[in-house]
DNA sequence: CGACGTGTTGATTCCTGTCAATACTCGTGG
DNA sequence: CCACGAGTATTGACAGGAATCAACACGTCG
């Protein structure tokens, strides 16, 4: 479980230049460098339990996992969704307020918390990065409060494949296919996200593959012939500020 | 519209311990008094549009406001309260994501933008600060997915007056009451911020006014006999984790 | 093969949205 | 002073979308 891996020089990692560490100088790289190790996670397997004292913080470096809150009665809502580059805890907080969950093969980054934060105190690059990324994760946030206060089922799966659609974005594309990926995520995973039962989820991604805005080849992967008309599907301003 | 208030010393300020200038030093808010202005803003006036360049960030000093999001129909939903001590504005980004509104006269510390970028960036107080403000706007945004996404109408109501509750606390209570506070909000704009209409906000306060969960003084006064009873109503861990 | 996890589809219920009528408060102006 | 209208709030009737309950299909792994 706590399986160290093979340790990644920095100046070779894969999320170098997205992650919390994104602005650092060499100097700063090599002072994380000493508190770093890397830590392996298998699908379906906790990363850290909700209001658990965390030892740590650190970056997903690969894979997918979430992060979920879970009434007493057992409704969930899944609350972040974390990709590759995404950072994990709270520095100057004690514990995660949510379940962290790998869904998919996870490899983190992680860092001592204490050293971590003094590294913080002392190099204004990481607090400011951190900050940055705490402000994108909050815009986020919101947008996600839009898509669960206001949209349909439908509009709801369409925003969910197009957010996934824009940051897993694929080159090897057949002709009439503008977008390709995989779902990480179950049935369950996405009506959590998406404050639904999962049943509401399969009849809509049906619906949505039935009107051929949708392809799909097997259960989990998504082909997507038209963008705009995903976005439009999605409620989404069509003028395309995002894609394309 | 624009007309400036007289300015009160960052020494007197209601805020001055809350706010994103809680940690600075006198010589950091000598340089913050240097540029920052008061402003006014009346019910219903637009504070920034969305998207719209914003050349200033500051403080809600008193009064509350909004951030909404709307889509191309119409549909809107609230991403955020705005009350006194709030945050407005984002360092390093050229607009508001959001419409800010004034639901109440609202007085604005405002503090220009660019030196105040540069304050930030000479100064390790204010940049931590607003990280430690950010991390919990964070945390409040994805509580209130967990209300838009699994609970009822009726918890949504519940959870808002909680929420109400907690952050306008009041001594001047009458006996068998435990809180009692002014909504700030009309019925519809509390539709808003719960993904509901003003007609189902309207009818799930009555059936709590029915059920004796709340009693109503006038339409905004809202009188609660029993805390605990309200935040089971809300869904929420009744185990008091928050008052009392 | 049978059990289990995952996903699809159908029948039915019920919560919330929609449409509509009415009441109340507060300015404004005749 | 009262009529009028605008904004806000309440309540009712009805419709519709998503939840619930349930059956079944598919793939994997023991």
């Amino acid at each position: 479980m706590l399986a160290k891996n093979t340790q990644v020089k920095c100046g070779d990692c894969p999320i170098r230049h997205r992650a919390v560490c994104a602005r650092c100088e060499t100097d700063e790289l090599e002072r994380l460098e000493e508190i770093k190790y890397y830590r392996n996670f298998e699908p379906g397997q906790t990363i850290v339990w909700s209001n658990d004292k965390m030892d740590f913080v650190g970056s997903v470096v690969k894979g997918v996992a979430t992060l979920t809150q879970t009434m007493e009665d057992g409704r969930t809502q899944m609350v972040g969704l974390l990709l590759p580059s995404d950072f994990v805890g709270r520095p100057g907080r004690d514990g995660s307020a949510y379940d962290v969950t790998a869904t998919t093969q996870v490899v983190m980054c992680c860092f001592r918390k204490k050293p971590f934060e003094k590294l913080m105190a002392d190099t204004p690059h990481i607090a400011h990065r951190l900050l940055e990324m705490t402000l994108d994760e909050l815009d986020a946030a919101r947008e996600w409060m839009l898509v669960l206060g206001r949209k349909t089922a439908r509009e709801k799966i369409a925003s969910l494949l197009a957010i996934i659609a824009r940051r897993d974005p694929r080159p090897d594309l057949p002709s009439g296919i503008e977008a390709s990926f995989d779902l990480p995520l179950t049935r369950e995973a996405m009506a959590d996200y998406l404050g639904l039962t999962l049943e509401t989820v399969s009849r809509q991604i049906s619906a949505l593959k039935r009107d051929r805005v949708i392809v799909l080849d097997g259960k989990r992967h998504i082909l997507v012939p038209d963008i705009g008309r995903l976005l439009e599907e999605a409620g989404d301003d069509s003028d395309g500020g995002y894609l394309v």
